[in-house]
DNA sequence: TTGATTAATCTTGTATACAAAAAAGTTGAC
DNA sequence: GTCAACTTTTTTGTATACAAGATTAATCAA
């Protein structure tokens, strides 16, 4: 199934507020959108539109779509329905988990710790992601796994900063294994619980996560 | 903040999916709800697209939107979600309740119980809504209170097939009290397993909601 | 009759034209 | 100079026109 052209621009401007290139605030112009992807104001439309409703950006009735980041409160709010839900996949898979989807866990992990050593960023946010959609897909639920991409796809820009805190890499790394080892012993509530905490913006991830936002809020 | 015209439409159409007008795997011709509204195409596109992306309706491009009710796996997998949701909800509210919602809870939980006595449904349906309401909001987080009533909305029309189970109205009831008490016991995990029981869909419930299926199905 | 190829029709997606509302600018009274 | 009412311009929302892909109908060969 291919995708529709609105959608592929509603993603570049996703990017474009990711990167900062349209600041939090700032009025989308569709004309300008139109002329800078060269299309008619009618994809532009249908793109911002879509955006609203992931509520990247608001829209506001004959006044036009303004450019939404989630303020400190709110950001808070999200991460730590990421961590409840996270948390439910975990103890849901305990019961559910796969044999061979604990090994491709443990293979995970593997990658993730030579990513650790090699001092490899990429490689482990790349396995760590990989990590987690394990995680969803295990608790056999596939409509929550949908939802928990959903809010991990929102949380992405914010999320890539967590793992910049010293040290950080080799805990998580070590609430990995611990997650993993919960699900072998098909022990959910300890999963749920170490996971809840792996996702959790708390301590020194609370304000390594303010200190990120303050350029955006002045 | 008044509303756009296609989010009217939208959820105008979304009722004529709920109440069967336009029944599953039908597809949603764009020039017949155009001219049903009596407005052009390009509404009803937008609300069209609003309908896609809450998952009421699949738009395969070029093809058209057809209506895509959740089939009996997907609904049970919702359900799941939802009560996992409320569970955090009530969990998370157990240590952050106020005295004035809790007051609330009790009120509104009276009236339920009046309106078991007075066999009025449709009372105990709207002081159902309100009890889960209130338990949201004392989560204390706005964005999962949110995202409970997306899902709530959307479970909404099944929602009420399960009230009609003989005998239901007064084991719901009593469950409620539970959930308050625990609530008043800043006892999180047990009002997160009561709301996860009260929720679910297993026993009885289960078999009822499958057989609610069954014409659709066939 | 069946099957495949091509032509006609229908439907979606996009561009443009128009209407109506909001924002910005202007004029004039005080 | 300031404020208010009016005018102009800009911008959103809607309708319509057009383009292109998909579906259906039709033609023709085996």
């Amino acid at each position: 199934m291919e995708r529709k052209r609105s959608d592929i621009i509603a993603d570049e401007i996703e990017g474009l507020i990711f990167d900062g290139t349209i600041a939090d605030g700032e009025r989308l112009d569709e004309v300008q959108l139109a002329s800078r992807f060269d299309v008619s104001r009618t994809p532009i439309r249908e793109a911002l539109q879509r955006l609203a409703q992931s509520g990247l950006v608001e829209q506001l009735p004959r006044r036009g779509v303004f450019v939404r980041q989630p303020g400190p409160v709110e950001l808070i709010e999200m991460f730590e329905v990421m961590a409840e839900l996270e948390a439910v996949c975990a103890r849901l898979a305990a019961t559910r988990i796969s044999d061979d989807a604990l090994q491709k866990l443990h293979e995970t992990n593997a990658l993730c710790d030579a990513a650790v050593e090699a001092n490899d960023a990429n490689g482990y946010f790349r396995e760590n992601e990989r990590f987690h959609a394990l995680v969803y897909r295990q608790s056999g639920n596939s409509f929550l796994e949908q939802e928990c991409f959903r809010l991990h796809r929102r949380l992405q820009p914010f999320r890539r900063l967590q793992l910049r805190l010293r040290g950080r890499l080799r805990q998580s790394m070590s609430e990995h294994k611990a997650i993993v080892m919960a699900l072998e012993n098909g022990d959910g509530e300890t999963a749920a619980n170490v996971m809840r905490a792996h996702i959790a913006v708390q301590g020194e991830k609370f304000h390594h996560l303010m200190a990120s936002l303050k350029p955006a809020a002045e």
